[in-house]
DNA sequence: TTATAATTTCAGAAATTCCTGAAATTACGA
DNA sequence: TCGTAATTTCAGGAATTTCTGAAATTATAA
């Protein structure tokens, strides 16, 4: 559980960057640790490589696990927790997606679809409204679109993405061919 | 500059979504109030508006500039300087995901550039560098394909999300004609 | 069951972020 | 240039978030 001053720079950056990611510090440090290490790890593991408070670990620990990013496991004929990151990168992005659509987007979402229930034409509130309106398109639009790319499967989400540009050209001829909204 | 009861609820919810967004509760204000608002407002309006002080609303107003997400506009024959948020919502959401990008993204590509610099192999360190590298090559593929998107046509992009799994037979259709990597 | 290892809870200390009011600066019209 | 309106800066108070240590709880092996 020794950490490398390589791994050290790792670790501690995505410790600063974590408060820009809505995350404490700490628990971008240990998700760092987490994700870099090819063996699973026990709270006291983390304690001792990071210089936190067990407390602190636990609680770090637990918002990792919500987040759905850590995968506890259990090793026979030892009673401690372990810990580890997915091995699979994509299926961390995936689950960072739609966690982060669940706190950030949702929310709003629910927000305007009540506040589009009745209508405001001819009020003050008319512009307020077309522009929720406008915001609800957009999001519902996004969030849709997103849904359908994560249950692409993995190659051909990584095609699409390699596509790039290209996909311009598909859609255009796609569009001569048959009509689309 | 009066607020209604209606408009108040989408500001106050924009505020607290705001902590999630990494902005305060006072400039996810501002900013919804902009949005929702016709015409440019100036500083005092928007103070008249939420009750917050004078200089709060000043650094708001400065912090949304530097996010690029509202216009500074002069009227002629007033010294004051008006705000407004853009018209188009799609320009306001492309320019959120290239902010977000620059202040999210972007350093941890550079410090993972720079980490993968030298060859690790051999060392304590490898697994860690082998992490590094899938962390790197997810982040690029998915970062340049952004930029691919963000430079599509209004409309292709709208057809593209349109789209949705559907796409997922044109690329196969294509994989069978032209082999692709 | 009992003993003890492991984890969690939680009150409050520490650190950070947010917000304000006063003073300084800037920009504009006369 | 001068006077004033508008904006910005900034020190420090307020509020929030983060982190810790001690105590409580839970879980497992004997």
């Amino acid at each position: 559980m020794k950490v490398t001053p390589y791994q050290q720079d790792f670790i501690l950056h995505f410790g600063e960057m974590g408060s820009r990611w809505g995350i404490s510090r700490t628990v971008g440090q240990i998700y760092a640790l987490l994700f870099i290490t090819e063996q699973p790890l026990n709270a006291d593991d983390i304690v001792r490589a990071l210089g936190f408070s067990r407390s602190n670990v636990s609680m770090g620990l637990k918002e990792l696990q919500s987040w759905r990013l850590i995968q506890p496991q259990h090793l026979p004929g030892d009673r401690r927790e372990y810990y580890r990151a997915p091995e699979d990168i994509w299926q961390i992005f995936r689950t960072l997606v739609e966690e982060r659509r669940k706190r950030e987007i949702d929310p709003t979402l629910s927000m305007l679809r009540n506040a589009l229930m009745n209508d405001r034409t001819g009020t003050d509130d008319e512009y307020a409204q077309a522009r929720m309106q406008d915001m609800q398109s957009l999001i519902e639009l996004t969030t849709d679109w997103l849904d359908d790319v994560q249950h692409l499967e993995r190659g051909t989400a990584i095609k699409l993405m390699k596509l790039g540009g290209g996909v311009s050209k598909l859609i255009a001829g796609r569009g001569k061919r048959a009509g689309n909204s």
